[in-house]
DNA sequence: CAAAAGGTAAACACAG
DNA sequence: GCTGTGTTTACCTTTT
């Protein structure tokens, strides 16, 4: 994940000497369903479902599943045809992962497939001698540039480092054509673009965690190329030997769409960045920093610029190995740079929503996509009757789209389908106060079967409050929520249970004896004691998120106007500006209370709920 | 791992 | 006795 952020970051850095990919990568995105590829490159392996959920919208994580279980499918399908031709085992087992079948299960749609990773076919030995081959072939190329480059006279060590750096680029290149060639031929499977339809095939590529070990296991110095190669094949996971799965006959298929990535970079890239922004000096080299080698896995201590060539040349040469790692590295780079893409792209609509100048955050270039970011919506279908007032494309709230995710506008993450458990605390951060949020998706609540991201107690607390005395019967407070929100329309024995007791068991509510009863008050001052205002951002991932990308960025104006904004995103505690939300009085920090959908529990003693568990 | 917070369930008391 | 209200406890999950 750290290594995830830091190229992120380094990313970010080169992203406006980049080819702005959000602009090709329009073309494709506008037929998928976005999901972050921040996220689906992580995931399953690297997130929780819980933290899925927390950086994901509804729509965003039902995408996600779709993903995965078309991959599944995907591969259940090649498996079953491999199987068949070639006698292989059954294909992975598709049922497991409690935790996401939890997940899955409670939103009324069907498991996400287990993390492809997990269950490695064995490769198919054939293909392996293939891909072997293959990389031999590759590496006669290679050594032919090589030699090419080694007739040039040796002048100066500038000049040598060109040329290596040349070299090392055509190896790029040569490496991305022969990954290529393997995509092509069914080999290699790894760009998102190439997943059925829409699909992405993300958790298919490498993950950028999974490079240290890679790396530790190719990087043995002293290591026969020819089992690094061949641990390579059973290491590079996404790749080659899930691709094997897909084993063509090494020649067909026609490229089709496996030409460009998705954000439309053609697969051979150029992997010299001419805007690299960190320094390539004369006297220092792109491999070489702080006295050690910067080759992935390596960190070989190297006194200087001489010794590290040297060391370059001999622990780096042009083998398997090195090609092998090379080419791990630019599938890194590539998926780091269709998620930039993304990203941008994402950024760009909510900066489009907001009405805000492009040009205010900078880092990216492209023009204003005028849907990108509703794009996650895109596979949302949408009835005339699913219009609100606020011009966005809001969910449907009927049963029409039953896997269909609804998300309430300007919500972040926090709620998923109806009856869809999901408590995330933390992404309560990206909540709106309770107040604007509620004024803002009023219909949306009143009418779409969501949970509201709120905890009861800022529920009842905002009940309370929006009365003009202040002071609410337990009755009225039932009425309020069945009024408000159509989740509430059903289960009464549950959520009124609940309010009673939250109104028992926080002092914030204060009972007070009417005339015609009880009533029910608020103490501000202690519903503002309950839980100390953090600055918490949530997860670190969510935090790495938002300096990845470059929200810190942002300068006081702009975060002032944004503080003055409706945009429950940015506007939120957590995000950007703390004290922006303390503005929207009367509510404050704790108006993002905790969502209230708990998951489920992993089966052990609560039991999982397709639907709240009574009905009155 | 522990604490805190929140959600759910349930038992119980009490008044109307 | 039933129902609604209110309190309390227990247990769970998630987050920090």
């Amino acid at each position: 994940m750290q290594a995830l952020q830091v190229a992120r970051q380094f990313l970010l850095q080169q992203a406006s000497g980049l080819s702005s990919p959000g602009n090709n990568d329009s073309k494709q995105s506008a037929s998928a369903v976005q999901v972050p590829v921040s996220v689906a490159m992580m995931s399953p392996q690297m997130l929780t479902p819980q933290q899925m959920q927390q950086i994901l919208s509804p729509p965003q994580l039902q995408a996600l599943l779709q993903q995965q279980q078309a991959l599944m499918l995907q591969q259940a399908l090649l498996w079953e045809s491999l199987s068949r031709s070639r006698h292989l085992p059954a294909g992975p087992s598709v049922s497991r992962q409690p935790s996401h079948e939890r997940a899955g299960r409670c939103f009324g749609v069907s498991s996400p497939p287990p993390a492809l990773t997990h269950s490695r076919p064995a490769v198919d030995p054939q293909l392996q001698e293939y891909y072997k081959k293959q990389q031999e072939q590759l590496h006669l190329q290679l050594l032919t540039q090589q030699q090419a480059g080694k007739q040039q006279p040796k002048e100066a060590l500038g000049n040598k480092q060109l040329a290596f750096q040349q070299q090392l680029l055509q190896m790029q290149q040569l490496q991305q054509q022969h990954l290529l060639n393997l995509q092509r031929q069914g080999l290699v499977s790894l760009q998102p673009s190439q997943a059925s339809g829409p699909l992405q095939t993300l958790p298919q590529a490498v993950c950028p965690t999974d490079l240290p070990q890679l790396w530790k296991g190719e990087g043995a110095p002293g290591q026969p190329a020819e089992d690094s190669v061949k641990q390579e094949g059973l290491d590079l996971t996404g790749t080659a030997t899930t691709a094997t799965s897909f084993a063509a006959p090494p020649k067909v298929s026609p490229p089709l769409s496996h030409h460009t990535l998705p954000n439309g970079q053609p697969t051979v890239l150029t992997p010299r960045r001419d805007s690299s922004s960190h320094e390539e000096t004369p006297g220092s080299h792109p491999l070489y920093g702080h006295g050690e080698c910067k080759w992935p896995g390596c960190e070989t201590l190297c006194e200087d610029l001489g010794q590290f060539i040297k060391h370059l040349n001999t622990e780096h040469a042009l083998d398997d190995r090195s090609t092998a790692q090379c080419r791990v590295q630019m599938q890194v780079v590539q998926q780091l740079e269709i998620q930039l893409a993304k990203e941008s792209e994402r950024l760009q609509a909510m900066m489009a929503h907001l009405h805000m100048r492009p040009s205010e955050p900078k880092p990216f270039s492209q023009p204003l996509n005028p849907v990108p970011g509703s794009s996650s919506f895109s596979k949302v279908t949408v009835s005339a009757a699913d219009s609100f007032p606020d011009g966005l494309v809001h969910p449907p709230t009927s049963a029409a789209a039953p896997v269909t995710p609804l998300r309430p506008p300007g919500l972040g993450s926090a709620s998923l389908h109806s009856g869809g458990p999901t408590r995330r605390r933390s992404s309560d951060k990206f909540c709106s106060p309770i107040s604007s949020e509620l004024a803002q998706n009023h219909e949306f609540y009143k009418n779409a079967d969501v949970r509201p991201p709120f905890t009861y107690a800022s529920l009842i607390r905002q009940a309370i409050l929006e009365t003009p005395d202040r002071q609410l019967t337990l009755n009225e407070i039932y009425n309020w929520f069945t009024r408000m929100f159509a989740y509430f329309r059903r289960n009464t024995a549950t959520w009124k249970n609940a309010v009673r007791h939250n109104l028992s068991l926080h002092k914030c509510f204060v009972r007070v004896e009417n005339v015609k009863g009880a009533v029910w008050t608020v103490d501000e001052r202690e519903y503002q004691k309950r839980r100390p205002p953090k600055m918490t951002g949530s997860p670190t991932l969510v935090k790495n998120m938002i300096s990845g990308l470059s929200y810190g960025a942002l300068n006081a104006s702009y975060q002032a106007a944004l503080a003055e904004s409706s945009f429950p995103l940015l506007n939120s505690p957590g995000m950007l500006n703390p004290g922006s939300a303390s503005s929207l009085l009367p509510l404050s920090h704790d108006d993002v209370g905790a969502p209230m959908e708990p998951l489920p529990s992993n089966g052990s003693s609560s039991p999982p709920r397709l639907s709240p568990p009574q009905y009155r």
